[in-house]
DNA sequence: ATGATGTTGATACTGCATTATCATCCAGGC
DNA sequence: GCCTGGATGATAATGCAGTATCAACATCAT
């Protein structure tokens, strides 16, 4: 059966505590302050898991690798910070983007990313 | 000096006639209908340099490769087919996006995907 | 406390897109 | 038509994200 190790406790911790999705590598360096041997192997094998079971998905985004945010969060955008690269939740959306298809195509879906200087670069 | 050769036209012939971003190897099928022997390297090698000429733009979507297009194009965004999974150029803008972003973060720019069927896989 | 077995960390490996290499080829000035 | 150097094509090499391997370790039912 799975155990609850302090690893997993850690990468779970550190997802949840960010408020905002993060790439492997984020995660891995915010799970090593409570962790500080946790390799990267364990990451993706966590990473991997928790999206199995459900606690997870991924965010991807234009040019960039996947990253991670707790499920549950109703349907949102992500804006990125040009400066820190750092990715952030953007809990509002336009709205009524079917319209801009072009004539005959059906429209499912979408994303949207903003970009610009998120707080902490804009005060720097 | 540059030299102009079949692949080089060819190459170009097939971005732009396309009237949509193309994958590097999109480029290359396209292309090796007029140059039957064509290598995917000269379409990358040229690809790069039609970027450095100015004569080409990148397009990235989440989680796909970078797609190639020619500039010029005005402010617009794109469509992904879900079956086919070409990307279309969209001409249009929901517009005035920055009211989206989180209070203190400041908006410069934005990247829209929709998602859908296309024509073509609609009617299929 | 013990043992079976799931988990970890280090590292080798894979898969993939893209780039470098290099002998051959060909565009274009002469 | 001839030459020179840029361009090509085949393929090896690179870079990198993610995965597999495996010995050592840690959890948890007993």
């Amino acid at each position: 059966m799975e155990r609850s190790t302090r690893q997993r406790a850690a990468i779970r911790d550190a997802i949840s505590a960010a408020g905002r999705p993060l790439l492997p590598q984020e995660v891995l360096d915010a799970a090593q302050t409570q962790v500080p041997g946790l390799g990267i192997a364990t990451v993706y094998r966590n990473l991997k898991a928790l999206l199995e079971d459900g606690e997870l998905q991924t965010v991807a985004l234009p040019g960039e690798n996947l990253r991670y945010e707790p499920v549950g969060h109703a349907h949102h955008h992500h804006f990125q910070c040009t400066a820190c690269d750092r990715v952030f939740d953007v809990h509002a959306c336009p709205g009524n983007l079917a319209r801009l298809a072009p004539a005959g195509f059906s429209v499912e879906s979408h994303d949207l990313t903003l970009y610009g200087r998120c707080r902490d670069c804009r005060a720097a």
